[in-house]
DNA sequence: GGATTTATGATGTAGCTCACCATTAAGATT
DNA sequence: AATCTTAATGGTGAGCTACATCATAAATCC
């Protein structure tokens, strides 16, 4: 029996008031003492009393009066989204992405920098360091206004922030990566896996908004996978949750060289636009594009079943690389998935384009500081570089 | 962002306090109003008020003094269990097995009828009446007594507790059984997949106690699946989560086929010891036989695979007819595990024999209960016969 | 300029938890 | 048997908290 109920004594009756009016005020955007009473269930001079602590703590702030209605002028607020930085990271094989958002996970400042899958690991290192530096001066942020950082990487990431085991980086095995970054910034450090934090993303940001249950399926010439359950990223009880592709069955770890030896791609096309060059003859209409197309979409098929199967998610989302082909793969991957599945999910094309990692990393650092920050067991603290535990 | 804390007044405080009491009288057992004040860390002034309120209601009752210490003597105080009952089902393929328990998850009283497969549907609720029939007469248990009942059946239960499709009974597919048991039972009626009740047993009071994170294995002719993650069945989207045994590459439906055709086995045993024979032949170390066993663990371990590489458990448990071999099962399909898996689960074999999904649907109508009487959002009913939303 | 509208600030009430105290009922000691 | 020790009990008052209510203030509308 997992009741945890904790009951306690007025101040936190206080303080679960307090946090009620702070989750009203980020959910519905800036509103006025009498606007925030009705949407928080409360009474207005309790409101009254609230946001004047939650200003003194720093988190709610008063903005510009703005007149064109009738009657006296209310005050209105807001959250002070601008007290701290969360910065995101996107560790990926061909480039480095750093990103610095506000509190809300409004993204300030993107600086990119290229990677290569065959560099060894300190260049990357090196790069990513780069990255963090040039966004972080980029938006004239200083480094003790991070009070987050989190990095979405490829491969198998453990609870530690280490990466494990990376098939799509050559030397990107066993990398303290948390304690590298934390090493640098000073500041607490999540290390996820990118499919999950893409994943979130699309939850939040992009076209799962609707949905809470759903799986994510990385296309690429390496195919990914996540799960999100009830909107929240699914890590498992080793961060290893979604790791489908190391099956023996659907070997998604190669299943790009699927979509190769098409006859209509010419000889001398580099290994990287092979790819693109055979969906683009399926989009003509070539037929030996079309059935390399399918060879690949049936593979894909027979793991998103297996998860879809496990999990029974509402929705299926199609993120990646490849996933700018969507209009060539979704048709016939609906077709595998209705043949298999007991419950067919709806599949859609993700919406978020290349920084969509990065994206999943701010929102994954501000749910996070919002759970410690806010959490209705211990004292809000003020909104000043406050202690974050990891 | 998905914060959704809701404040309140003085009243609340309350009834949160009167829920962190009971919560702690339920976890840790009959205690005195001092210990009570620890447990819940709350003023003994506060515990007072409120177990006088509780015992008004009804979900607190006075213990005899038992002497003994020295001190004036303090009263005791528990939960009152018998206020009302539970009533679960398992409706299996050879088997209808009804219980009636307390509030607690006591097991009072147990049925059972037989079932075969092949017999109409009809015939088979008629065996289920008769169980519950025979199981309230057989515990002295009024209709009115039962609060909730909770039904576990094989094949895929959507979430209005109806009976989409079953392979392993003949006539038992398009079944409203939440609907059937409604009409009869006149209390709230719970209808779930019968692997995930029994996952939820396996962790609530059989092998999985200490585990979060768990894929339960009902292993038999037809093999089933369940997951459990952070102590909680999953259900899914639409509850088809663990249906694993339709995916086309492990046919678990008729995976008990690899164990026929074993020349040891006498050719007339029955169909039914069929598997037995083999494992027996295979204990003794009979190699066909042992061969027989390694292709159906096979089998079982890439679907198991599959399962444990999307939601990365701690724990797998075997559990199902079969699972009375593990001696001959765990070691093979341990080692196809270590093989296959990214990180792989610890394996262990349930505990719980026969009952464990009727056992499984007490205290998923135990944790249902708690959840709805003694939600904060609402008042803190009485302790008779309370309306009870499913 | 007056009427209307809407937010503000202040006051009083009721309810809750808690610390503190004297009281009570048992066993332990002399 | 009388006294001491121990530990729970019951009651009181202090300090907060949330809420409803009301007079007041600052805009717009006619």
């Amino acid at each position: 029996m997992t009741l945890s109920v904790t009951g306690g004594d007025l101040q936190r009756l206080r303080r679960l008031n307090a946090i009620a009016a702070l989750s009203a005020l980020r959910a519905g955007g800036p509103a006025t003492l009498t606007q925030l009473a009705e949407r928080a269930d409360l009474a207005r001079a309790t409101i009254k009393v609230v946001v004047k602590d939650l200003m003194e703590l720093g988190w709610v702030i008063q903005m510009d009066p703005n007149g064109g209605e009738k009657g006296r002028p209310a005050r209105r607020y807001r959250f002070h989204a601008e007290a701290g930085r969360v910065l995101g990271l996107d560790i990926g094989a061909h480039k480095v992405l750093a990103v610095v958002a506000d509190l809300d996970g409004n993204v300030l400042h993107t600086t990119r920098e290229p990677a290569s899958p065959e560099q060894p690991r300190t260049e990357r290192l090196a790069a990513v360091d780069r990255a963090i530096e040039s966004c972080l001066t980029g938006s004239g942020t200083a480094a003790s206004d991070v009070w987050l950082a989190v990095a979405g990487s490829t491969g198998y990431v453990d609870l530690q922030g280490r990466v494990v085991l990376s098939r799509a980086i050559q030397d990107w095995s066993d990398v303290p990566l948390a304690d590298h970054l934390g090493a640098r910034l000073r500041c607490p450090v999540l290390v996820e896996n990118d499919s999950r934090l893409a994943a979130l993303a699309e939850c939040r940001r992009g076209i799962a908004r609707d949905a809470r249950n759903l799986v994510f399926l990385h296309v690429g010439r390496r195919a990914g996978a996540a799960v999100v359950l009830d909107g929240v990223p699914l890590r498992g009880g080793g961060g290893a949750a979604g790791e489908i592709g190391v099956h023996p069955l659907f070997n998604l770890g190669y299943v790009g060289e699927l979509l190769q030896a098409v006859p209509s791609v010419e000889p001398g096309t580099p290994p990287d636009a092979v790819a693109g060059a055979v969906f683009e003859a399926a989009r003509r209409g070539d037929v030996e594009a079309r059935r390399a197309v399918l060879r690949y979409v049936k593979v894909l098929a027979l793991a998103t079943t297996a998860m879809a199967l496990t999990v029974d998610p509402d929705l299926v989302v199609l993120g990646g690389g490849f996933s700018r082909s969507a209009d060539v793969l979704m048709e016939p991957l609906r077709v595998e998935l209705e043949t298999m599945c007991l419950r067919t999910p709806e599949l859609r094309a993700s919406v978020l384009g290349d920084e969509c990692v990065a994206i999943g990393a701010v929102c994954h650092g501000v749910d996070h500081l919002s759970k410690v920050l806010f959490d209705p067991e211990t004292d809000l603290p003020a909104a000043t570089s406050p202690l974050i535990t990891v």
